[in-house]
DNA sequence: CAGTAAACGAGACGGTACGTCTAGTCTTCGG
DNA sequence: CCGAAGACTAGACGTACCGTCTCGTTTACTG
C-alpha cells in the first residue's frame, strides 16, 4: 500500500474504501471473537451488531467500516477459528474407503451435534440460504474446500480401482455428503452412526 | 368447531385464546394472499408483519391473533397455495423407474427455478433452518408428504424386483433428492437436466 | 370526532398525522416533566431526545411523532409549567407607574437568577436564535405574551395622562425590556436591582 | 502568540500545550477561512469540524490542538475579517447627535440584513448564549467593544451639554442598542429604518 | 329482533436495533 | 518531529418494526 501504485489508486478511486493498511488487528480479533461467543450464547437471530461491539469493546462504525453485514463478521470469524485450529488434515487413506469414509462421517456427525459448532455454522447456512451474494462466498471458502478433502480421497480409490474410472467425482460427493447436510439442517433426523453408515454404504454402491 | 365441545373447551381455558369458529375467512384469505405477494417483491428478511397487515387491509393483531411468527403465516400461505393447486398427483409409473424419476426431477428443477415458487418455499426452508420449533411443522406438512410420493413409487419398483428388495426406501429418497434441495438451497450448482439426469442414474445404481 | 365530516376529512389527508384524540396524556406529561427536569441537570446541549425518553418511560418515537425537535418539546414543557403556576396576573397598578415597573424588574431579575427557571428559558432562547421557525414559535408563545402585561399596564399610564399620549407601546416596552434581556442571554452584567431600578428610570424619562 | 513571552507560557506549562512558535500559519488561516465559508453555507448547527478540517485540507488534531471549540474557532475566524475590514472607526460627529445616531444604526441595521455578516454573527450570539465561557469571549472581545464607540460618541455629547450630564453612558448605550440586538436575534420584529429612527429618537428622550 | 360479546381495522404505545453521523482521541507515515 | 490523514471508541440521531394494548365498529349468535 506504500507503492506509488497503490498511492495513485488510492487517489485515483476516491470512494470510501477505508485504508485496510491502518486496521487495527486488535479490534479486528476482538470483534471476531464477540461474535463466536455471542452467536453461541443467544443465537443468529437475537445476534446484534451492537452486542458484538459492545462485548469486542469497539464502536459500530468499526464494525460497519469493515463488514457489510452480521453474517459477514460471521464467516470471517468462523474461518478464522476453522483456520486456527488446523482444519485440513485430509482424509486418512488406510487402503479401505468404506471404512474410512464411515469414520470421516461419524466425527463429522459429532462436530454437527457439537454446540460450539453447530451455532455459528448453521447461522452462516442459514445466512446463506437467505442472501444470494453471500451464498456464495459461504460455498467458496467453507463449503468447496470442505468437499474438496473428499474428492481427493475419493481421486486415490479412483486411482487404486476401486470405484469407477468415469465417476464424476464431484456429483458423488454430493450424493455423499447432501444427505447429511441436509438431515442436519432442516432437522428431519438424528445423525446418528447408524445412519452414517448406512449413508456411506449406499453411496458407494453408486460410485462402483 | 361449533359443537357443545368446542364450546365447552373455550369455556374451559379462559387462557386468551380466540374462537375459531367466529374467525374471519376473508381477512385469513387477504393475509395469505397478502403474504405470497409481498415475499416474491421483497424477500422474506424484508417480510414484516406490518407491511402484510397494511397489504391486506387488516388490523396486526388480527395476524398475531391466529399466527405465531411470520413463518406460521407463511407456511399457511404456501400450502393454501399448493392445495389449491391440487398438489401432488404422485409420479408416474411407466414401468420404467429411471426414465419416471428423470422426468419428475425435471418438472421439479423447472419449479425450483420458478421465481413465483421459489421466493416463499426459499423463505420456509430458511425459517425451518433457522427455528427448531418451525423446522418440525415444515418438515412435517411439506418436506415429508414431498418424501412419500418417491418412497411410493419406489415401493412398486421394488415389488418389481427393479430394485433391491432389502433396501431402505426413506434413505434411498434422501439419497436421491438431498444433493438437489443442498444444490438449490446453497445455489452451489445450477439445476439443469444434466445434473438431475445424472443424480438419478447415480442413485440408482445405489439402489440395485 | 365521530361526526361524518370528521370521518371524511381523516380520510381525505391520509398524510401520516398521528390521531390527536388518542394521544396519551400520561405519556405526553412524562415526557414534558423529563425534559424540565434534565434540562435543569445536564443543560440543553447535553440535553438527548434519547434520555428524556429513558426518563420518562416512553419509546422515542412517542416523541418525535408528537414533536417536531427537542426544543420543541422544552418550549411546551415551559409553557406547561409556565401556566400550572398561574403566569399572568399582569402587572399591579397602583397609580404609580414608576414603583409598579421596578417592583416588577425586580422580582423578573429574581426569577432569572433562578437555575430550574433559566435552565428551559435560555434553551428555549438559544433555540430561537439558532433556528427561525421555532422563533416564531417562541416569540409568538412566550415573549409577545410576556410584552403584552407590560403594554396594558402603560395604557392605563397613558390613559391617566402620566405617559405621553403618542406613545407607541409595544416599541417602549421592547426599549424598557431589551437591555434586561440582552445582558441576562449574553451574560454581559448582573441583573441586581441597581440595574432594574436605573433601567426603570431611565426608559420611563422615555414615555414622557 | 510567537513573543517571547507566549513562548514562556508555553514551556512553563509542560501540559499537551503545544508550542505555538511552531504553528503553522497557512493552515490557521485556511481554518478561519473554512470557517467562515462553511457557517454561511450550512449555518451554525450543521457546521461540523470535520468539514471545517476537509475543506481547509487539515487534520481534525490541528484545529482541537489550537481552538477549544467550533464556537471558538468562528470567533477568531469572525475577528480576523473584522479586523481585515479596518473595523470600527466611530462614529461621525457632526453636532447633530440625533442625525448621527440614527445614520449609525441605518447602517447596522443594513449590515445585519446581509447574509455573510449574519450567519456568522448569530453563531457566535447563540454559541455565546448557550456556554457561559465563550459568552465573555464573545462580549469581551466583540460586543464591548462595540458598545465603545457609541459610548465615546455620546461623552462629546454630554461635553457639548447636548445631554444630561449625570447619565450613566454604558446604561444609556444598552439603552439604544438592545432593542435592535433582540429583535435581530429573536426575530422577534424587522429592521426597518422606522424601527432604528423610533428608536433613536425615543432613546434620546431618556438621555435629555 | 334487540342485546351482547367477540373479532375486527386502526394505530398509539414501550421497546430494540438499525445504519449513519459527529465528536474528540489515537496512530501511522511522509516531508 | 510536525502535521495530514484517517481509523479508532463512544454515543445520539431519526427510522423501522416488534409485539401489546386500547379504541370504536362490525358481525353473528342468543335470549
Amino acid at each position: 500500500m506504500s507503492t506509488p501504485q497503490a498511492a495513485r489508486t488510492a487517489k485515483a478511486a476516491p470512494t470510501k474504501t477505508p485504508d485496510a493498511s491502518r486496521r487495527s488487528q486488535r479490534s479486528r480479533q476482538a470483534i471476531l471473537d464477540a461474535s463466536m461467543e455471542l452467536v453461541g450464547e443467544v443465537g443468529y437471530n437475537r445476534l446484534t451488531i451492537e452486542a458484538i461491539a459492545s462485548r469486542a469493546g469497539v464502536g459500530k462504525q468499526t464494525i460497519y467500516r469493515w463488514w457489510s453485514s452480521k453474517a459477514a463478521v460471521l464467516l470471517d470469524a468462523f474461518l478464522s477459528v476453522v483456520h486456527d485450529n488446523g482444519y485440513d488434515n485430509g482424509i486418512p487413506d488406510t487402503g479401505d474407503l468404506e471404512a474410512d469414509l464411515k469414520a470421516v462421517l461419524r466425527a463429522t456427525a459429532d462436530e454437527f451435534t457439537d454446540a460450539g459448532f453447530e451455532a455459528p455454522y448453521r447461522a452462516l447456512a442459514v445466512a446463506g440460504a437467505a442472501d444470494a451474494e453471500l451464498a456464495q462466498e459461504f460455498v467458496e471458502r467453507l463449503q468447496e474446500p470442505g468437499l474438496e478433502v473428499y474428492i481427493r480421497r475419493l481421486r486415490l480409490a479412483q486411482e487404486a480401482g476401486q470405484i469407477a474410472e468415469d465417476l464424476d467425482l464431484h456429483l458423488a460427493v454430493e450424493l455423499l455428503l447432501s444427505p447429511f447436510q441436509q438431515r442436519w439442517l432442516t432437522r428431519s433426523g438424528p445423525l446418528t452412526y447408524e445412519f452414517t453408515d448406512r449413508l456411506v454404504e449406499m453411496a458407494l454402491r453408486a460410485f462402483r
